[in-house]
DNA sequence: ACGGGCTGATTGACCGGTAAATCAAGTAGC
DNA sequence: GCTACTTGATTTACCGGTCAATCAGCCCGT
């Protein structure tokens, strides 16, 4: 491993010159400058980074929290944060939780002690209970795509949920339809709520009975949540599926109970998830700026890092848009 | 932040007792320990990764290329990755270089820098120029999910593709069918090669013009690629897609083709992805051990690293399997 | 009473950079 | 011709740990 030291002595100039050069700062002739250059490009010289690291304090790092890699929502997350870091030489520095707290804990251990400029958390399950250890963290910490109540001890870049499921319900309202049903993962109760509130809107009541909850956040999770809800209601005409694994399921329950999608049932998802755009019919879903959300969780932390100072203490709510497709319609069009 | 300095001053010995207390080695004696023990607890003291990594040559952190993090076979090896590496007590670093040379090579300059202990290389394309870049790192290099023909550099875990297209063959044959169409990606020349020889050992050939370039490895690329096929051969009985997503595509050509899968049409898969195992009918494929590849080739590496010396150079091949379902049948079944 | 082998702790150097203060010339002002 | 200011480079200290060598007691044998 070549170092400055050797640099420098090749160079005939002292290791704080060398380092002058390589930073562009202090005042460095420019022939001792062209001199060192060469010499670098001589010996193939590259800066140690941890060295680096332990003078400034910073190791152009940033920790990111996700529950999982696999699924498009959170590889789309991973994927523009990754871009962000690389746009401001930033390296990323991975976690998934895997639905496991001691591993979340584990991390969490390592990264306090310096080895992050910036942490930032998506999504959550995991990690609530771990929140506190990060209370006296020396970097700034961010939290994106919550859903559920976060602490608020944390800036938080997430996206109106509550609002995202309003959409959908506003949609079905439209299309006329009254009676619905809803599949819901246990973690969204926001979107429900919203749904609810389009309903309410009209004076119109979604019961708790037509709430379902899926076992499992898969396509086979949906299909039996939707497989019980469409027998225990025959007369829904719409459901909305708060997920869109769970309405691909749903779309298969409704053809094994023979139903055809939109005429006899109109079908809504969440996050526009670019796996669904395939199915047929094509899935109308509230898609989600999961990228802008992000990008700006990101930045937000950069900005915290550089200027050093605590980020401001603020939630940062996106828009859901709603994106209508070929799997809803006008209530009653079979006729 | 507390130093090991502060701790070693309140517990009234020196900085080189805390560090023997904290890593267990040297000798102290039990009261010392528990005294500095007890101040650790106190001030709430952890150790400076990036001081120690300097002192120590060590960054516990392993850098892991791969293509993209979106799509189910990435995504798993990132996680199974993760997973060793936790067991382990190593952090990942993690970049995914998206068809971006100059991101890759970004990345590379960055981690040579002594900022990772190890190196791993899932799947090729972007970064193959690049490689000799690492011929004279400090750490050690893999790769795995290599198909084309890699440098001999670096020791390589990877799958037999040439055997994962046989199978697929070997199945069809076993099947009957003598007239079969291929949908490849440009990168999957060993899949192909290995499915020709399987016809080959029946002294049957598959034309190259059986053999279709899918413009894009996604559903729609396989889509567009299978209706022409099917337009161009419209006496084939069986088709091969070297991708999964490309079969799904495939799938829907069939049926706007009118034909009916496995009846009319039998189809084979290549990864054996999860998401396909809901489509309708659910895919024949070729599983590959993508879990088990992605551990061999870190362990591999982390046994490097502990030994400290080069790993062996050598290349392990892991067995594809052929996992049958709903879109294969005997050719001329419909009758 | 004295040298030799343990044990437990200390000392000083070092990892490879960065930051701040210092120093040696060369130039400018008067 | 003397001080005062720049410019370009050096010196010294420091970041927070680890490693190797050293040292102070203590127990032991003779």
């Amino acid at each position: 491993m070549v170092t400055m030291q050797d640099v420098a002595e090749r160079a005939g100039v002292t290791k704080q010159t060398v380092s002058n050069v390589i930073r562009g700062r202090g005042a460095v002739s420019p022939a001792t400058a062209a001199r060192v250059r060469a010499v670098v490009e001589e010996l193939g010289y590259t800066p140690n980074l941890v060295a680096r690291s332990l003078a400034t304090g910073a190791t152009r790092t940033v920790g990111l929290f996700v529950p999982t890699v696999a699924g498009s929502f959170y590889a789309s997350i991973v994927e523009e944060v990754e871009d962000v870091l690389d746009e401001n030489g930033y390296h990323l520095l991975l976690c998934t939780t895997r639905l496991d707290g001691g591993r979340a804990k584990r991390h969490l251990a390592g990264l306090t002690s310096r080895s992050v400029d910036a942490l930032l958390i998506a999504g959550d399950r995991d990690l609530i209970d771990h929140l506190p250890l990060l209370a006296e963290a020396s970097f700034p910490v961010a939290l994106c795509a919550w859903e559920t109540d976060a602490p608020d001890r944390f800036p938080m870049v997430t996206i109106d949920y509550e609002r995202a499921g309003y959409l959908a319900g506003r949609h079905l309202r439209e299309l006329g339809h009254e009676r619905v049903t809803v599949l819901a993962s246990p973690d969204h109760a926001p979107r429900v709520a919203g749904f609810r509130r389009a309903f309410a809107a009209d004076g119109l009541t979604v019961p708790d009975t037509a709430v379902h909850l899926a076992p499992a956040p898969t396509p086979a999770g949906g299909f039996a949540a939707a497989t019980a809800a469409l027998a225990a209601d025959p007369g829904t005409t719409a459901l909305f599926a708060t997920h869109d694994v769970l309405a691909l399921g749903a779309l298969e329950a409704a053809r094994a109970a023979g139903r055809s999608v939109p005429h006899d049932l109109s079908i809504v998802g969440h996050d526009d998830n670019p796996e669904v755009g395939a199915s047929r019919p094509a899935l109308t879903s509230v898609a989600i700026p999961k990228r802008e959300m992000a990008r700006e969780a990101i930045e937000l932390l950069l900005r915290a890092v550089t200027r050093s100072g605590a980020p401001a203490n603020s939630i940062q709510l996106l828009r859901p848009e709603l994106v209508v497709r070929d799997s809803t319609g006008p209530v009653g069009a079979r006729d």
